[in-house]
Parts: structure tokens; C-alpha cells; sequence
DNA sequence: GCTAACGTCGGA
DNA sequence: TCCGACGTTAGC
């Protein structure tokens, strides 16, 4: 047991009605999906910057650079969301991967010795936690930390990270990093399926409710549970608002957010 | 081939 | 506008 918000199983009471043998489909990341974080939001909402040793977040501690590699797993290729996970850094990644999601944080790469230096091997020690604690309450804070991205992008941020906005520099950012054209909704003929985003709220919960329309009617509606339903998938492709992918700042306040708020006090929330 | 689930359409 | 049904796509 994490914390009363962790949406792992792991979390989960064996005896949870909402808990499901079976986990249909996780898009989430391996990276985000198990990363745990010596501060927890309140710690970094309570704590003024200079209390909070940000650069030493960024900037593994030599032990922890010295930390040896894991042998008997082989490493892949970094891409950039490893890069950005160093052990404290992945409420800033994530934050500033949101952020540049949403064209409100663009940043100059960062030199190959950076690159290269630091990221692949902190990613392993974000093994263990839960990340989302801090998941509702990102509109709360991430616009006014805006300080702390470039420091991080600056620092963790891999090669040829730059705002993705719009257009086609972001696709091929994306694309170059292992997102298909056909899944980020452009190129192709004919329609193609949108990917869940793995990343708002509804795609984090890992259990169907099965209370709702679409579980109760699955067989025929072919439909994923509405709470799980991806808050980018629920915009219109080219509609408006659409392609900004500011579903993260748009939780607070947001419907869904009070929703969920009322399903964790009712302890019906998965984790 | 099976299953999950996105996209679209038509009815309420 | 919402909802259900269905075709279709995509991953395994």
C-alpha cells in the first residue's frame, strides 16, 4: 500500500468489488507506470523551491551515478521518457512532457554529453512507488512552477526534445520516437484508431467499473468503461481544443475530477 | 482467430 | 446531445 490515491492493483484490497482478474489493455508507459518519488506532491506544493534541492533531483548524487547497472536485463535504447526519469525527476518529466504536449514549454536540447550523461541509468530506481498521487492536482501547480522545466529539460532532457505543439516538428518528434503515424491520428489512408493517451486519469485506472452503460453492455457496445475512457479519445479529432492535449491542466475543476474526487471518498476508486 | 476498444451512424 | 449498436482496427 502506497498511498490512499496509488491506482496500482498492488494497492488494491484483495477484497475490492472493483478489482478485476483481468486488466484489459494498459497503454501507460512501463516508466510512468512504476516510478515512485522521495516527495510527495505535498511536499513540493508546501515546500518553497529552495527547500527542495531541485538541481539535486536533477543531478544524480555520485552514489547514485555509481549505482551499478542491472546485468542481467538489458538495457534498451534510451528514449526520451527514460531520460527524464532520474530518481527524483519524474513528477518534473512528467509535468514537463504535459506541458510541452500542451506548446506551453518549449526546450532547447540539450547538449549529447548531456544527453548521454544521465537518464538511462537513474530509470530503474523509479521502480517501486506509485506516481499518480499527484495526478489530479497537476492544473494546481504546474503552471506556476514554470522555473523548474527548463532547469529539468535543461538537464535530463534528451537530444532533440522540443515543443509539440503543433505541426510537424511534434509528429515527428513523436513518431522518431517510437509512436507510429497511424497512431498519433495522422498519415494513412482512411481512418485510423486513436491510442489512449496512458496518461490522464481515466486511462491510469486500471479497473472497469462495470457499473457503467458501456461495461454492462460491453458484449454489443464495444466500448470501454466510461471512466476509464481516455480524456483525449473523447475529443473530436480536429475539433476544437483538440491536439492541444491539455487534458492534464484541464482536470482541475473539471467534471471528471470532482467525480473522481466523490469516488475516492467513497472509496470506490481503483488504488 | 480472439478480444479490446475506437469510430461512426442512427435513433431517442 | 446522448446513447446504443455495429463495423472495423489493432494487439496478442
Amino acid at each position: 500500500m502506497h498511498n490512499v490515491s496509488c491506482f496500482n492493483s498492488c494497492c488494491l484490497p484483495d477484497n475490492s468489488p472493483t478489482r478485476s482478474a483481468k486488466i484489459p489493455n494498459e497503454p501507460l508507459r512501463p516508466s510512468l507506470k512504476r516510478s515512485s518519488h522521495p516527495y510527495s506532491l505535498s511536499h513540493y506544493i508546501s515546500t518553497p523551491s529552495p527547500a527542495v534541492d531541485v538541481k539535486g533531483l536533477i543531478q544524480p548524487s555520485p552514489a547514485q551515478e555509481q549505482r551499478p547497472a542491472q546485468p542481467s536485463k538489458p538495457r534498451r535504447a534510451p528514449s526520451w521518457p527514460d531520460m527524464w526519469e532520474s530518481p527524483s525527476g519524474l513528477h518534473l518529466a512528467h509535468a514537463a512532457e504535459l506541458l510541452m504536449r500542451a506548446g506551453l514549454l518549449a526546450l532547447t536540447p540539450a547538449t549529447t554529453e548531456q544527453a548521454s550523461g544521465s537518464g538511462p541509468e537513474e530509470d530503474e530506481e523509479d521502480s517501486s512507488g506509485c506516481s499518480t498521487d499527484f495526478q489530479p492536482f497537476l492544473g494546481a501547480w504546474f503552471p506556476f512552477s514554470p522555473a523548474l522545466f527548463p532547469l529539468a529539460g535543461f538537464q535530463m532532457g534528451g537530444g532533440h526534445w522540443r515543443s509539440t505543439a503543433v505541426g510537424a516538428e511534434g509528429i515527428e518528434g513523436l513518431v522518431a520516437e517510437g509512436y507510429s503515424p497511424s497512431s498519433l491520428g495522422g498519415g494513412g489512408a482512411g481512418r485510423r484508431k486513436r491510442k489512449r493517451c496512458g496518461e490522464c486519469v481515466p486511462c491510469r485506472r486500471q479497473t472497469n467499473c462495470e457499473q457503467c452503460s458501456s461495461c454492462r453492455n460491453r458484449k454489443r457496445g464495444h466500448q470501454i468503461c466510461k471512466y476509464r475512457k481516455c480524456e483525449e479519445l473523447k475529443r473530436k479529432p480536429g475539433g476544437p481544443g483538440f491536439d492541444s492535449r491539455v487534458s492534464g491542466f484541464d482536470l482541475r475543476g473539471s467534471d471528471f475530477t470532482l467525480g473522481l474526487a466523490q469516488e475516492r471518498s467513497n472509496g470506490t476508486l481503483d488504488g
